[in-house]
DNA sequence: TGATCAAAAGACATTCATGTCTTTAATGAC
DNA sequence: GTCATTAAAGACATGAATGTCTTTTGATCA
């Protein structure tokens, strides 16, 4: 069971015991939520089966009507096929399973802070990079690829099938 | 010259041309802040000399009152002196070039989502992980390295004495 | 001591992501 | 055609990070 804390005030102090480990959000909730959406519904929906979107937030236990936006910006940008009234629901198409990560990120809108600064410094560049610079920017290159290189598809292939199962499962 | 823009609403299709690079804020703006500033403070106060906020907030173009914030936490903990009154301002200690820039983090916050599953995910953990945890959880490792074992000290002494000089030298 | 200066502290504003609810539109059942 | 059902659309609420301003505290200088 993860919880996410987040804390409120800068000048409140940390609470002891805080565990000196760091990672950022880097992926938000919206991008966490769409990823879940679109693998729940191509595990369940083999032919041509519609999911509802109540169904898909219960199982997840995800807020359904925040949900439902993102699965909304998701079909209209033809990643999921989607039909309205009597049996209506969410479905897999032709380039479901090729879309990659790097696509759901976009579109979940991660982006537009790409070449964001770590020292958040006005002035780097590559040209007269920050400290920082040359250390973060392979590891940012890794997340790029990795996203870029991951479809929808590999992920339902070859990985943690008994993930995918749990969720398809309830 | 960086800028960051944010997106407003899930809602708003992306514009054409989105650069189809992804990197997500990762670190926040408190703990670039936070770095640019000390950097600045440890560069420019060599003689016990100190720096007042309004300098430093100038220099680095930054906003004044949310830097003020963020370099009394760092006071508070520590990591720099700080006075009050006629020639008072902020300047470096014993401990300030050992820093490591995880404590800097730390103490920005960007912390307590530490075990934050890509895919927010309840039920993803090691023993049952999601379809993406053992792709993205050696890159977190990396961050998390990286990040503790990257001291202030190391910046001034090994990286981009460049715009160090630049930082200071306005 | 009193005036002045600069950080600390705290109140308040703004913006964005997230979350909730209501209304509208489209589709199938009858 | 009407009704039930379901996603789309849009209004609104909330919470956290960020940003601004005012008041208080503590130090120095005259």
């Amino acid at each position: 069971m993860m919880s996410i804390k987040v804390r409120t005030d800068i000048n409140q102090p940390l609470r002891e015991g805080t565990p000196a480990i760091f990672v950022g959000m880097i992926l938000s909730k919206s991008f966490g939520y769409a990823l879940q959406g679109v693998l729940y519904v191509a595990s369940a929906s083999n032919n041509n089966g519609k999911i509802q979107l109540d169904k898909i937030a219960e199982t997840l236990t995800v807020p359904r009507y925040f949900l439902g936006k993102v699965m909304k910006r998701l079909a209209k940008e033809g990643i999921l096929n989607s039909v309205k009234g009597h049996h209506g629901g969410f479905s897999i198409n032709e380039t479901t399973l090729h879309t990659s990560l790097l696509k759901l990120a976009e579109l979940t809108g991660e982006m537009e802070q790409f070449d964001s600064c770590v020292l958040k410094s006005r002035t780097c560049n590559t040209r007269n990079p920050c400290p920082l610079h040359h250390k973060f920017e392979p590891l940012k290159k890794k997340w790029q690829t990795l996203l870029a290189s991951t479809t929808i598809g590999d992920l339902l292939r070859k990985e943690q099938p008994d993930f995918i199962r749990s969720i398809a499962a309830i």
